[in-house]
DNA sequence: AGCCCGACGGGGAGCGCTCTCAGCGGGGGT
DNA sequence: ACCCCCGCTGAGAGCGCTCCCCGTCGGGCT
């Protein structure tokens, strides 16, 4: 009811515990340096009052938020369409609350949308920063740098090998591409053809670059642009088999496109796997498993990606709170500059 | 480079400027009350210096935050696989964003988080807080109205009609059940069957109550328990069919059970529709257009959902911060306590 | 031209917390 | 038994901002 009381102070809490501030504060931090009954008094107290700490008044002085920021570009609305935002975002949030860190969550779309962005972050209210979804040509790292915000990135930002020695965290999406292919060369097939994503993304390019380590001279014509979506892997599809109607087996860049592929051969005749055989790629559980036939796909483990983000970021500011001075880009300076996860194989049925 | 340089404050601001403090405090927020020409002034040290207000310190005084939380409670890992999640979020974050507001993300799992997530809304780190997923049983709504903080929840909490006067937006799920199940009757089926969803929440009792009012008499046995999983829809649909071999549709509490139920039809044997119509729920694209035949279902905007208790949230903080000793519950006060949102048929290919 | 009123700008107090620094007391060493 | 040292506690000074209140200046009215 009387939910305008007042919240207790530290203040509050001093004085029916008997003891300083600067005592409560201690207990509350940590308790170190405290006397055990000392202790114990100060805990029912604050118990009793059911304060809790002011965390402006905490930041104010001692200059941390205990939040990271997590910032999705989100141009597409695929990003949205698929689970993997949310899989991350599991990882994150179960990382950054064993480290008592709070996610704030900022969203993107459109340019102006960077500004809000950049300025957020340059403002000071989060300690750090993990970005996703970069896209060729993306202003988000370049703000991020501005800014001055320790950052990891999900997905290796940049092209060629120039990644500007900035912290990521990737899937193996060349080798997982390899494995995917040899599995396809393994059952005997010849005539591979590869639907790629959209590859104004590094993992489309990547993927792309691993079917070619193992198809080295495959003709042009067995390339089919994409764009990681069902709509886009149809499309694909279609061009593939009539430029190469002996094709047998299609390795698609992801699961989505692989399940548009699966519906337009199909529609045209062809069974999988006998006469195609199909591989995707993400192991997107509730598409992967709802194709008919389900999905042969490389797995990779999302929700560790976004473990693995957080930890490297929040590794990175420790160690900066630790000696102060090694100061700017720490977090990016002796860490390993990029992180890549293994992939697997799943075999379900279609090839 | 130099980016341990520390943040210029207001003071510094104000002694470029030539004006005090007051007026830089002035002119940064709004800038009411300062003569042009000093305004421009000013702005202009602001730009000169980067200078970017430190929101901690501004907290601290005006017990504001500009951040709202958002806290989906996710026993099951059923909320990570449908995109429902992410596009209420999307549309969470479209209306704070216009409103300056940051979005500040609590996931919980289990009983130890939701003791955080209390002491988190407790600690005053936020204005407001947009709640999700409630279960039969939920401590959440307990635990936000103790923190006092100004909720809206997204779906009816609680049961019966006993909102507990609490702000809530839903979709109409009782309504677009009836639809779903009319629409089965104007096709000529009689012998039409359903598939709940996880009974511990409201949406699955609602859709459950929508079909009973159309089916008023009908037999038990063409009810069998899901639990809004593709899985679960399966051995719904196993059940439903060994029970009533005769029936010629089927509702299901949701797309992801429809394409359980779908599968089964067909290794059965049974067409779909010729054999059985086949209804879902939610228009979850990538799952409702993927299926075979693709699927008849109810949509529901769930993205406008999202918007809509952004907005419900916001509009009474606002009017709260008008008016501070209407104080406690005025959110939850002169608002319509419940807001229900339409839904609509989409036919597809599977009734 | 003088007076009053209103509006603008400046000074200062604190929001609640942390952290440094000094002081005090008790235990161990000699 | 005395002294020293260390470990614990308390006092106080801000962190950067907002906002209240008062002084001041300019404009309008008589």
């Amino acid at each position: 009811m009387t939910e305008s009381a007042p919240r207790p102070t530290l203040e509050a809490v001093a004085a029916r515990a008997g003891v300083s501030r600067a005592t409560v504060s201690r207990v509350v931090n940590g308790g170190d340096g405290v006397r055990r009954p000392l202790v114990e008094r100060v805990r029912r107290a604050v118990e009793e009052l059911g304060y809790v700490p002011n965390q402006a008044a905490r930041s104010l002085v001692t200059r941390r938020h205990d939040a990271i920021a997590v910032v999705v570009a989100e141009p597409e609305t695929r990003v949205f369409a698929d689970p993997f935002f949310a899989l991350q975002l599991r990882g994150i949030s179960k990382e950054l609350t064993a480290h008592d860190s709070q996610l704030v969550l900022l969203l993107t779309e459109g340019r102006a949308d960077h500004a809000r962005v950049g300025r957020y972050l340059a403002g000071g209210h989060v300690d750090g920063a993990l970005v996703f979804s970069l896209h060729l040509e993306d202003p988000l790292p370049e703000l991020v740098r501005r800014a001055g915000v320790p950052t990891v990135f999900g997905g290796r930002p940049g092209w060629g090998d120039g990644t500007g020695g900035a912290v990521y965290v990737d899937s193996d999406n060349r080798g997982g591409a390899r494995e995917a292919v040899r599995h396809l060369v393994g059952l005997g097939r010849r005539r591979i053809a590869h639907i790629t994503g959209a590859l104004d993304q590094t993992s489309a390019v990547d993927r792309l670059d691993g079917f070619r380590d193992v198809m080295a001279g495959a003709a042009p014509e067995l390339i089919a642009e994409g764009d990681f979506t069902p709509a886009g892997g149809e499309r694909a599809m279609r061009r593939l088999l009539e430029r190469c109607p002996d094709l047998d087996a299609v390795f698609a860049a992801n699961d989505l496109s692989a399940s548009g592929a699966l519906r337009v051969l199909r529609a045209l005749g062809r069974r999988v796997p006998e006469d195609v055989a199909v591989i995707g790629f993400d192991d997107m559980l509730p598409v992967a498993e709802q194709t008919d036939p389900p999905l042969t796909t490389i797995r990779q483990d999302i929700e560790e990606m976004g473990r693995l983000m957080a930890r490297l970021l929040l590794r990175g500011l420790d160690r900066r709170g630790g000696t102060p001075d090694s100061g700017e880009a720490s977090a990016a300076a002796e860490a390993p500059s990029g992180v890549v996860l293994p992939t697997t194989l799943v075999r379900r049925a279609s090839a």
